[in-house]
DNA sequence: AAAAATATAGACAATTTTGTCTATATTTTT
DNA sequence: AAAAATATAGACAAAATTGTCTATATTTTT
């Protein structure tokens, strides 16, 4: 399932052992067809290994589930640092981020936020897992904080949000578009969402707060 | 196989024979422990109820997700309309809807969005539930439309955001909060909704778009 | 009160999933 | 090239889950 060469070729790769294939083959059936629905023959039958190399290397199903954050979060980590990269202006960094995901959708490669979904799917994180999804926010928002520190929109002015109060905000119409799209398939709510960052980026017309 | 003769009561309370049990104690455990590790035997046992009941009534699994479906759908018409209710103005409805969710955390009932939740657990939706959840979400934001239509923040312009925009970003910023709280159990995620809704619906101050 | 419909009891087959063990093959190290 | 470590094969036990069937109790209808 995950590349061309699973058939016999158990070590001659380095860093694509047993251990490997079975994280990656975790990590993308645990995104597509969600954690709790997938078990660990699933995972032993599409990465080519076999049930004895999965118990040498993890204990339990929560094992690779850690694994599996600490991935995520290297890929979030990486994908905020293009869109950055990428970006002079706040107006461009939303644009792009929607261009970016409605192109995983077109590829079917989408399938909504990993963190989100693996949250919803565990009734309660233990310890490890509550740290590694708070590690990975609050690494988000302080990337984007700084992002938004550094670039300011088209005609900004000083009374603007906060960049920590705005991180905050932009992840939440990240999140919110993302589960509506969910929900009902329907693209709009991602497209959307640039215009929905960029208004959040600027001063409301008044200022009278409860 | 709908409902047979649903309309006769087989027990001792009318509308509390097994098959309402059954709903009752599944749609509980489909939102505090979620969907998919949820297994019949589960509902079965915390009804009260037996076996050969639950295939009296339903054919599989995702009957009763059906069921499930409707009810949070009555549930949020319920709730929204509350909400309405109370809510002379959208200050007062942005702090209303912080308070009662923030009500519900405290009595550990809270467990995120229901919908998101269901949504987040199947691989994708048969049709039945694309259309259930459609319709539960269109109706929320008639609702919200509606009522955002008839109420205005307190100085309001006429160049603030259009209802129907309106309402769409009020409820990606509930999904986000949710999200958020969820992933970090930090509940200041949900205390700051009430502000971004009501900055969301003051118009930005510049209008430049691309 | 009798008949009919409905609910529960309990056993149990079928299937799926997890987890273990021994043997053999393959790769890496010395 | 031999020894050691690692990976796969395959069988299989244990547990959990689903689904069916017959018998009996309880409620509703006539």
């Amino acid at each position: 399932m995950t590349k061309s060469e699973s058939t016999s070729s158990p070590k001659s790769p380095p860093g694509r052992g047993p251990r490997e294939r079975l994280i990656e083959t975790a990590a993308e059936l645990f995104y597509r067809q969600g954690y709790s629905v997938t078990g660990i023959n699933q995972i032993i039958a599409e990465s080519g290994t076999h049930k004895a190399s999965f118990y040498r290397y993890f204990e339990t199903k929560e094992d690779l589930a850690q694994a599996y954050l600490e991935l995520r979060g290297e890929y979030f980590r990486e994908f905020l640092g293009r869109l950055i990269g990428r970006s002079a202006s706040i107006e461009e960094f939303a644009q792009t981020w929607v261009k970016l995901t409605l192109r995983e959708v077109r590829q079917n490669r989408f399938f909504g936020c990993p963190l989100a979904n693996f949250r919803g799917q565990i009734e309660s994180p233990d310890d490890r897992q509550a740290h590694a999804l708070q590690r990975i926010i609050s690494e988000w928002l302080a990337l984007l904080t700084e992002f938004l520190r550094t670039t300011r929109t088209h005609g900004a002015t000083p009374r603007d949000p906060a960049p920590e109060v705005l991180a905050v905000r932009f992840l939440k119409i990240y999140e919110g578009s993302v589960q509506l799209y969910r929900m009902t398939d329907d693209v709009a709510y991602l497209r959307s969402m640039a215009d929905e960052m960029v208004d959040a980026a600027r001063r409301p017309t008044s200022t009278q707060r409860a």
